[in-house]
Parts: structure tokens; sequence; C-alpha cells
DNA sequence: AGCCGCCATGTCATCGATGTCAAGGAAAGC
DNA sequence: GCTTTCCTTGACATCGATGACATGGCGGCT
């Protein structure tokens, strides 16, 4: 390895000299340069980055923290991120918080060790505090979840909307007896959803049955469970809301297992395959893309410009992607024997 | 920030003794190991990497290159890889290489800049010689496809038998017009699964039809659109080997869409959804997870002992899961009618 | 008691590039 | 001719962690 110092020797010149050559600083004379450039390519220098961006203290590398990297609403979020960061030079370290809450923060310190140059983050834990002090050390965009107990860039899909949009559209279709499928309500995107769900039974004059709330499921197999779950119900419903396309995998094959298509899906989240399944199962479109550009060029622009101010609140629009999942008519209506 | 004199102050000792803390060392007295610990709880110290590493000389993170990182077979690899680097406290920068070879070489070397400890790479290309002149600044791995123009450990699964066992599966059920739908023969993994699927013709005494052989292809739908243009032959297959997950997602609503699901489908590697799908799709399984352990085992390996011996082509076994979509014998012997 | 040696801890230098500041020299202006 | 100013170049410190080596104290051994 040979350094700005061997280069230095051999052009009979300074390091600092060499370091000016090698960054285009004008106040060099064109003799010198010239010495130091041959010095330069005789011993095939090559600079020494890890001490170019310790020296800076941060690196040109965005981190990247979702739940699951697997996942194909994060992967292609992630994928349209690393795009845009590639434009700039930048790299990205991605990072896998899974789903044990707990264990959120010390992997974000993990990551954040590296001395990342900004960080985008779909958080699963309830506290988001321990991000403060990093605040002034590099931007922080949040996606798809708030930030809780911190306050930061964030962008997210209109939750409360989309959750809206579906469960009424599952109403027009004569569902009365609707269950939402989902994860941990401390999660605000999910609060949000199951808000949406039932601001729809509400206004539509439904009433709300606790029993058909399944929240709290971890990962697909879970939902699956909590579907099987809901269809032994001695009132069952007749249609189920899953609130978010990770659950989806899991419900509509449980689904299926139990040979009951005939109860209406309506997915928060599209996810591949979907338009194929028989039924095809009818979604609320998140567009992970544009999640992807947006939160990527945010987090350019706080780097680039530090000072500047951005709105921290944005909300992206969604859209309802009707298929056959949620055509279905209530075979009987149960509910109405019951109620 | 706080760094290491920081807490060493707070604690009323030097700052070597606080590294001395961190890294375990037993030279500490119970006593001042409990002061500078709890002097780094309260400062919330967190270790810069870029010092460490800088000293080092090697860099903590390990580079990722894949042609798309939403792509959920690699997406499932590089989420294993992940784990297994952050036990090692190291990163991974992730890397969509995209579908065009020529780019390929001008994205790694954007990758390589930022000095990587080590490289796990599925090319596109088809030479990667250029990679050479860094095999002795850090170890390279290749997964997924063979380098080629170029001596580097590989983990590649048993292209050539999987394709050979998919085609013979076929076969056993009746079907005579097999075709087979692939990306470029210049990557080295679709060239044996298309030599797999010609010996398992030839092994039958099957006739080999060029009309049958769809490569270049480069994403889903052209995938799709391949499909369509078989199955408009005056005399199409009645069977269809897909030679990757990521054609299938695409040849399978293209039969769906043009209503000859009756059409046997094997896809060369699993994708979500498969098992649900009707006919649910028969696959042969790559266990993307193992591919992404062993590759990421053998990459720490290398980086923890540069000098130690390794094995440097390593087959990873495939096993087919057998489901609806190849039960269906062919309804016509339209190739006896023909040949 | 005196000496040896171990153990806890500290001091200093180092990794490579670069910001700061100063020195020296040449050109320009009076 | 002398001063001013700019321009080129270099010496030194710095970033944070840690290896090499030094120091000082305490216990054990003869």
């Amino acid at each position: 390895m040979t350094t700005m110092q061997d280069v230095a020797t051999r052009a009979g010149v300074s390091a600092k000299t060499v370091s000016r050559v090698f960054n285009d600083d004008p106040h060099v004379t064109e003799d010198t340069r010239e010495r130091v450039q041959s010095a330069m390519r005789e011993l095939k220098y090559v600079p020494n980055m890890l001490a170019r961006t310790f020296r800076e203290g941060k690196s040109a590398v965005i981190g990247i923290a979702v739940p699951d990297v697997a996942d194909p609403f994060f992967a292609a979020v992630t994928k349209e991120i690393e795009q845009a960061a590639r434009e700039q030079d930048m790299a990205i370290v991605v990072t896998s918080l899974g789903d044990d809450p707990s264990l959120e923060q010390s992997i974000i310190e993990t990551t954040v060790r590296h001395q990342i140059g900004g960080l985008i983050i779909a958080p699963i834990s309830a506290d988001q505090s321990y991000l403060a002090r990093w605040q002034d050390s590099f931007p922080i965009v949040f996606i798809d979840r708030t930030p809780l107990k911190l306050s930061a860039d964030y962008f997210v899909e209109d939750d409360f909307g989309g959750a809206f949009e579906a469960t009424q559209h599952l109403i027009a279709h004569g569902h009365t007896r609707i269950a939402i499928v989902g994860d941990s309500t401390e999660v605000p995107t999910t609060r949000l959803r199951l808000e949406g769900y039932l601001a729809a039974l509400d206004n539509a004059g439904l009433r709300r049955d606790e029993e058909l709330v399944v929240l709290g499921s971890r990962n697909a197999d879970g939902a699956a469970q909590a579907c099987k779950t809901l269809l032994a119900l001695p009132c069952p419903p007749t249609a189920i809301f899953s609130s978010n396309a990770r659950f989806s995998i899991g419900v509509f094959p449980a689904l299926q297992a139990l040979d009951r298509t005939d109860i209406a899906l309506i997915s928060y989240g599209d996810f591949t395959m979907a338009d194929v399944l028989r039924p095809s199962v009818s979604v609320i479109d998140q567009n992970p893309r544009l999640v992807g550009r947006v939160a990527a060029e945010r987090i350019l622009a706080r780097i680039a410009t530090p000072t500047k101010r951005f709105r921290r609140k944005n909300v992206l629009p969604v859209r309802l992607i009707e298929r056959q999942s949620c055509q279905s008519v209530p075979a009987v209506p149960e509910d109405q024997m019951v109620s």
C-alpha cells in the first residue's frame, strides 16, 4: 500500500503537496504537479478511503433499517433508495430490525457505529427517542411509520384513509361482519389502519365487534393462525381486512387451506402474485418505489443542505386496486341472525 | 459524539483503560471496569468504527452485488448474509447490478471505491476479469453464478442436476414437447440449466427442438412475451421449464391470461405464493438462506484468515418440490402427429 | 528485609489524509 | 530600493482507537 508520504518522498515534496495535487488544488505550480503525478503513476498510488472518511468523520453511506429486507415492500423501497443514492456516489448499508422491538436500539447503534451520513428507518419499537442524540450528526428520515417520542422527517402512506377506503369497499359489497388482522397497535401505522377500519364501520352504522379485531401477530404464520381462529368463531366474519401485505401472505393460504376463499379479503399493501391468485386479491397499493424515491431525495437534500427547512410530515396517497377477492357477497347474513 | 477520551475523563482513567474495558481485556480491576462501564452508559458511548477500521487497515463492510435486491431470491440471500455479518460487527452495502451487463464493471468499481472488506457477487456479465486486481485487497465470493475469466470462490446451485431433474419429471408425466424459457446463455447458470434440460431430453430419446428453446429474455415481462410466442407456435409445447423464478413470475400470469394453465410448468427457483396459486407451481427449490449463510461464512473466514486455503468450487444441492402445475398430462399427443 | 516479578494503568506513537497556519519567495507597486 | 501582497510549499496537529512500551505499586519469596 503506497501512501501519500511515499509519493511525496519520491517526488521530493511534502505529503501535503501530494494531497493538493490529488484534490486539484489550484495553488500548485504546473511543474510540481507533473512531478507528483508521475510519481503517483510510478508508485500506482491509490488513496486510502478509510483514512479519508475517518478524517471526514462521516462516510458516504446511507443506513437503511427496515423490519425485514426480504419483505417485498421494503426490498422495493431499498432498491429505489439505492438507485437514487448511487447517483450521488453514495452507498447504502441495510439492516433488518426483525420483529422484536426491544432489539431495535442496539441494532441501530451497530449501524450508527459506521458513522453513516444519514439514516432511513422504518422502526418497529414504540420509542425512538434514543435517536435524538444523533440528529445533529446526520439526518434521519422515517418511512412507513411515524417517529415516536422524536421529531423527525417522515413519509408515510395514508394509513387511515386507505383502511377506511378498504373497509368501506367491503361494506359496499354487503359485508357487515368484517375482521381486521394486524400487528401491534404500538406501531402507529397499525393503529391508524385500525382507526380507519373502525371509522368506516361507524360511518356505515355497523357495530364494532372486538372479537373481529385480531392484532398482535408478528409474522405471516401468526396471521394465518389468527385467520383460523376467526373462522372458528361461533359467528365468523364474512370478510377480512389484512392490515399489511406481510400478513396477507399468510392469510390467503390459510383461507385456501380451509377452503374458505368465499371469505372476502382486502390487503393493505400489494404483493407478488396477488393479481394471479384465484381469487385475485384486492389491495390498497402503497407504491414502494415512490416511498423509496421521496425518502432518498429528502435524505440527500438534508445531507447537502443541513440547515434548509423542510416539511416534516409527508403523507403519500394510496389507491384501491379492486380484484376478485372482495367481490363475493356474504352467503348467509349470519350477523343478522345473531344481532 | 462521545469518544473514548470523554468516557475516560468521566471515569477518571486514561483512554487506554477505556479501550481495555471495551475490548474485555482481563487486565483491569473489577472496580475500574465498573466505573468505566457506568461512564460509558451515562455518556451513551458508541464506538467509532471508522477509527477502528482505519487503524486496522481493514474495512468492516462487506459489499453485496446482485442483479436485483428486490428479487425475492436475492433479498433472502441478502438478509441471511446481513445476519451473519452483524454477528461479527460488520455492515453490508448492497448494490443492484440491473440487467445490463455492460454496466456491471462500473457499478462494482463505484462500490469497491468505498473500501470494502469483502465482496459477495452474483454477476450479470460474461467477464469478471476486471475483479482480478482487487483479489489481494479483499476476498471475493461468487454466488448463484460462477466467475468467468477469473478464479475465485463460488457457491452455486446444482444447475445442471436441477434442470435435468425438472425436465425428467415433466417427461415422466408424459410430456414430449417441453419448452425452456430463460435469460442469456452468457450467464453460466443459464447455460448449465439449458444443458441439464437438453440432457434430460436426450436421455429420454426425445428430439431437441430449437423452436422450444427461448432464451435471452431480460425480465418477467420478457418471459411472459416469450411464453405467448411459444403457445402461438403451430405445434406448441405442452410443458414449460422456466429456468428461473424471476421469469416464472411472468410466465404463470401469461399462461393464466391465455387460459392455458393446462400447460405444465416447472420453475427453477421457488417464489412467493407458488404453493397457493392454482394450479400451484412445482419448483426446484434453491434454498436462498443456505446460499446466504455459506457465502457469508466463507467471506468471513477469508477475512479472518486470508492465507488459509479453501475449496473454491461449491455446489449446493437443490430439491424438486412437486406441486400441481406438472401433474397435467398432455391432452393431445400433438408431437406424435407431427413427428 | 530486600529483591523479583507480576499486574493495573498510563504515556506516547501510529494509522493516512488533510485543515491550519506560517514561512519563504517572487512579483508588483510606491 | 523597499514594502506589500500573493502564491507556493511545508510543518504540524488532528480525527479516535489501540499497540508498544513504561511506570509504579503491591505481594510473595528467600
